[in-house]
Order: structure tokens, then C-alpha cells, then sequence
DNA sequence: GCCGGTCATCGAAGCGCTTCGACACTTTCA
DNA sequence: TGAAAGTGTCGAAGCGCTTCGATGACCGGC
């Protein structure tokens, strides 16, 4: 690379202005005539400058970076995680913002020193837990922050996810819609529930109501991610339940096994059992058969998330709480 | 959060000495008597003192943060990447280094960029292609960077990896030494050889050398990631290759298919045909029978590259190449 | 033809930190 | 016993940027 970099200083000189006239041009923060901008502008294309970051922070007292909290703990589905993670970064930079990875290793010191040292502007956190240590932390923060996935208590926070009740129910709603009148739940690992992640609670509280409200039978269980514990949660459902014609799995990791489990227990998929997965697109595209599915939008969710979080930086106030819709596709196993 | 944040002008007045003193006492370029130090220390955790990250970076011409480019594309193994990335984040921390994550999206672009805001003192690259945009782009810059692959043209870069070629070739070793002399290799889908991602290929190479030098038959084929065509591939090879009793799956995604598609052919494991992974230990430990694998160390690459990039920042010549020793485990699959 | 009001630009004062040279003491050794 | 060689600390000069107040130039209105 071209020797020393290249500081506003040079491209004022350049352009013949004022550094500050530079600043401003890239600011927008005051009125500079086109003729000027166009020459300023001209100058930095061909002196290749770029802001010093740590420069303009210092003097601005804003970065232009952001965090992503992620927690990369027992139990969580990674290739989800990565999806929003690229998401986020993808939203940021169309803010022009950069995006910070900080891994829940370092817990709440992570995120206090981040901010105090005023390396970060704000904060998404991810795979946010019911009683998460995190949050009392990142109310009394002064920098804006939103979460994916909603904690016990979200006063004070912004939240955002996709209705995972409405996913459950949705998914009940299509099977009763076809005449299954006895269903189940194969969920998270228990360890998930017991740890109080939200999302896995609240699509199992929107399927068990919903099975009430469609007059339908089921159970819903926790599901491990080895196959011979989801061959035997299978076949212990097949049998406890004898009228069960439909399944709903909310565990990605597990419906390739649910899957090999009914085809090794003689089941054919729909004809005996209808299956609809709560997944990403992909995994349900690349079943055999192919799965009606409940998609995560992982994208939207982050997508969404870092419009909030510019939002709030921009000093507006976001809603407390987003719930995006969930999208059923019908695909060959329904 | 108390307030607005401490300075170091405020840490100085506390503790009765002057700025450029908190400054050494921090940094430990000039030596300071232990009494004073310690004053200044007490101060600084009275005060709670966290110096800005933007001020510092635009002093010291360092800002303490290393970029982290992801690629996320078709065909990678998300969980794999995730686990690099969680290392690489750890492993910054203990160096005092914070990690800036940027995605392929931008491509070469957003290296440029942040390394000219200087944002960023160096780069760490994953999953390097043989042929890769940014490998000449990174052979200019005067930011140190470490890749994480090998491109075809590695001259005058550091990579590092696992020595995929000794992966395939231990696996090979493994299975003449249990008597088997017709195995296959089940790679990675079609696309990522043909992109020339290296590590598939490199795998391949040491998996045919090998075969040679034990006296043992086999092909190698690619694999892709749906059961159905999973399961052609398979159904094809025990069709194809009459006496062939040993399987090695050099593919995270296939290896639940694998394992279910031999078992609705009848064949047995170990018993009938014996199967060897390369993918991470939990993978292993989790199919059904925990199978025989070589591990990818995902944690100890990701240190390692991170320690490299360390050492040429303090300007350290760093080697140019680190190949890890693969590790076979032997598990209830061979 | 002079006044108030825009509009476009400039200069300078920081932002919080690192680092360099200077300086006052000690210690060491011819 | 005095010069040389450390020790420990200070003050001030930046690093490259943003932003505030000031300054002309130019406009229409009476």
C-alpha cells in the first residue's frame, strides 16, 4: 500500500479549502456549494483518502462500530447463530457502521469495557436467555443496545424476534387444517428449556394453546440431538400415542434423525406422518422429503435489529418489542 | 452508567502525578517506581478508568483490534467457521486485541478500508480459496495478516491449517491396518472442488497418495449434502466397488446421511463397512456409533493463527506456513 | 444605497492519548 | 570527589479529526 495514509490536511491542500470544508463535505453537517464538493470530492478519490477512524471517533465521540454479543453455548443451533451474525454485519455497513465480535467469554467486563473505552457506539446481543446476567447491565448502559430474543423482564429494553408462539401455532393450524387430530412437539434438549431460552418456551406455550383452540390432542417434548435418543423419543411417541399422525420438530439439529428414526420405524413421510420443521430454509429444502417448514428469518431478525439500533443512536425511540411474523411453507412432508 | 467517563487527566490528578505517568504506568515503556505505580493503579480502579479506545488508537498508531474476514458461503460448514471464530476472538483477548468482523460481502473492499481508516492493525483470513481475490491485495498491504487455508500461491504470506493431507493419509493408514483394502472417500460437495477450496482438495491428494503406499484400492468422490443424493452416492459405491468395507466422510453435513443410508442398506458398522469422519470431535461423538474421526482443531488453528499475527505485529518474522498435526481418535465406527 | 439576512467558507480550539526531550536526583567508579 | 551513567518523573507537542464562532460575499427590500 501506498506509503503513510493519506490525512484530511493533504486532501484540503489538495482541493484548495479548508480542512474543515472537507469535513464537511463528508459530514453534510453544513451547506458546501456543489462546486466545492465536487473538487473536495474529486481530491479524495485521487489522494485515496480515508478517515482516520480513531481520529474521527475521538473528535466525534462516535465510532461507527457496533457489538455483536454472542454467546456460543451448549446446546445452540451455530449455523442460525452465523446467519444472523452476517446479517447484522451486512445491516451495519449499509449504516456504515462496522461490527465487533465479542464472545460471551469475557460476560458483562466484555461489554462494559467495550463501552467505556468507547470502542463501541451500541450493542445487539444475541440468544438472549429469560434471566440473562446481561440485562440489568445493559439498562443502566448509556449506550443504546437491542437484543434478539426476549428476556423475562424486557422493560426498559428493546427487543426484537421472530413470534415464536405464533410459529407453534401455525404449525398446529396446518396439521388440524389436514385432519391430524393428534400431534406433538419434538423440542429443544431439555437442558435448553431448563436453562429458560426463550424461544424454545414460548413456541411450545403457542402450540400447546393452539392445541386447545383447534380441538386437537398432542404432547410436546424435549428432543437430544443424538440418533439413537431421537430414534427412541420417536418410538416411545409412536407408541404411547397411537392415533398421532402429525410432528412438528423445532430442533435443527434433530430432524435429520426424526427423519431416518420414521423411515427405520416404517413410517413413510406424509403418508402416515406429516412433518413440518421450525428451521431455515435450507436444512428444510435439503430433508428427504423436502419439509413444509416454519422458516427463522435470520436475516430479517438482523436485519431489523441494527435498524433499531441506528434508530436509537439517531436519538428516536424504538418500540420496546418486535415480533416478526412467521412464514409457513408448504413443502412434499405435509 | 456514572456519568460521562473518566480521563486519564483525572486518573493523573487522583493519584498526584502527572499524565504521561499514568500513561507509562499503563503501558510499562519507562520504568516507575513501584510506590507510584501503585498510587496510580488504586486511582485508576477508584475511578473506574477506561482509556478511549479512538484516542489511543490515533496517538499510538495502534488500535488494538484485528479484523476477522468470513467468507459465508455455499457449501462451507457454518458450525466449523463459528468455532474458528469463537477462537480467534478468545485468543485476540488474551493479546489485549479486540476482533472486527467483516464478511465476503464487501469483498476486497471493506480489507481496504478498514485497514486504511486504521481501523484494524492486521488481518486473519478464513477459508482462503487456492485462487483467492484477496490474497494479492493482502501481499501489499503493510497490515501483518494470517490466513487460515492455504492459497495455491503462498509466497510471501503466513497460513495456517490442519494438515488435511496427512488427514486423509492417516485415515487411510488407519483402515489398511485394520485389514481393509477397498475404501472410499466421501468429500465435500462438487462446487467446493471445483472452486479449489483448498482443504478438500488437499485431503483428497494425501487420501490417493496413500492408497498407494499401503497397497490398497479406493476412489475418491465428492459428496453432496442432501440424503437422497447422499444416499445414491452410496448406494453407487457399495454397488460399484464389490469388496469395499471402509468409508472416510471428509464432510460434516453428510455424515448423519452416511451413517442412516448404510443402515437402510443393510450394512452394519463397524461390522460390515468400517467409517472414519473428518469433522470436529462433537460431531463424532454424536452420531450413532460415535464414530472414528480425526479431529478438526478448530480452537487450536484459530489460536495459533491469531499468536502468529501477534508475533508479526511485534515484528517477528512469522513462518510461512503452520501445518497442525491431524489427531486420530478411534471411536466405536472402525 | 444602506440594512438585515442567507450562504459558503475559514481558522482555531479541542477530543484523550502517547511519546520525546528535559530535568532533578541517585548511584557508580576512576 | 567529581564526572558519567542511570532512575523516576514531568511538560508539551502532536496524532487527525469535528465543530463552533467568525467573516466575507451576495441578496432583496425599502
Amino acid at each position: 500500500m501506498s506509503g503513510r495514509s493519506v490525512t484530511i490536511a493533504e486532501v484540503a491542500r489538495h482541493a484548495g479549502v479548508a480542512v474543515s470544508t472537507v469535513s464537511y463535505v463528508l459530514s453534510g453537517k453544513r451547506t458546501i456549494s456543489a462546486d466545492t464538493r465536487r473538487r473536495v470530492l474529486d481530491s479524495i478519490s485521487v489522494l485515496g483518502y480515508h478517515p482516520h477512524a480513531g481520529a474521527r471517533a475521538l473528535a466525534s465521540k462516535r465510532s461507527n462500530v457496533i457489538a455483536l454479543v454472542l454467546p456460543l453455548r451448549a446446546g445452540m443451533h451455530v449455523p442460525v447463530l452465523m446467519r444472523f451474525a452476517s446479517a447484522v454485519v451486512t445491516a451495519a455497513r449499509t449504516f456504515d457502521h462496522d461490527v465487533l465480535l465479542l464472545t460471551a467469554d469475557e460476560g458483562t467486563h466484555g461489554i462494559r469495557r467495550v463501552a467505556a473505552s468507547a470502542l463501541v457506539d451500541a450493542f445487539v446481543l444475541m440468544d438472549v436467555e429469560l434471566d440473562d446476567r446481561r440485562v440489568p447491565l445493559l439498562r443502566d448502559l448509556a449506550e443504546p443496545s437491542v437484543l434478539i430474543g426476549f428476556p423475562a423482564e424486557p422493560a426498559g429494553l428493546t427487543c426484537v424476534d421472530l413470534d415464536f408462539a405464533a410459529a407453534g401455532a401455525q404449525c398446529v393450524a396446518h396439521l388440524a387444517a389436514r385432519g391430524h387430530d393428534r400431534i406433538a412437539l419434538l423440542g429443544a434438549p431439555a437442558v435448553v428449556y431448563e436453562r429458560g431460552t426463550g424461544f424454545a418456551r414460548r413456541t411450545r406455550e403457542g402450540f400447546v394453546a393452539a392445541l386447545a383452540d383447534h380441538g386437537v390432542g398432542g404432547v410436546a417434548l424435549p428432543c437430544e440431538e443424538t440418533f439413537d435418543e431421537v430414534y427412541e423419543t420417536v418410538r416411545g411417541l409412536l407408541h404411547d400415542q397411537p392415533g398421532l399422525s402429525g410432528l412438528v420438530v423445532h430442533n435443527e439439529a434433530a430432524v435429520g434423525h426424526v427423519l431416518s428414526a420414521l423411515r427405520q420405524l416404517g413410517r413413510r413421510v406424509p403418508q402416515d406422518v406429516a412433518v413440518i420443521a421450525i428451521c431455515p430454509d435450507d436444512v428444510a429444502e435439503r430433508a428427504s422429503p423436502p419439509l413444509t417448514s416454519v422458516l427463522i428469518p435470520a436475516e430479517e431478525v438482523g436485519r431489523e435489529a441494527v435498524r433499531l439500533v441506528m434508530d436509537k443512536l439517531a436519538g428516536k425511540v424504538a418500540p420496546r418489542a418486535t415480533l416478526l411474523t412467521p412464514h409457513l411453507v408448504q413443502r412434499a412432508s405435509t
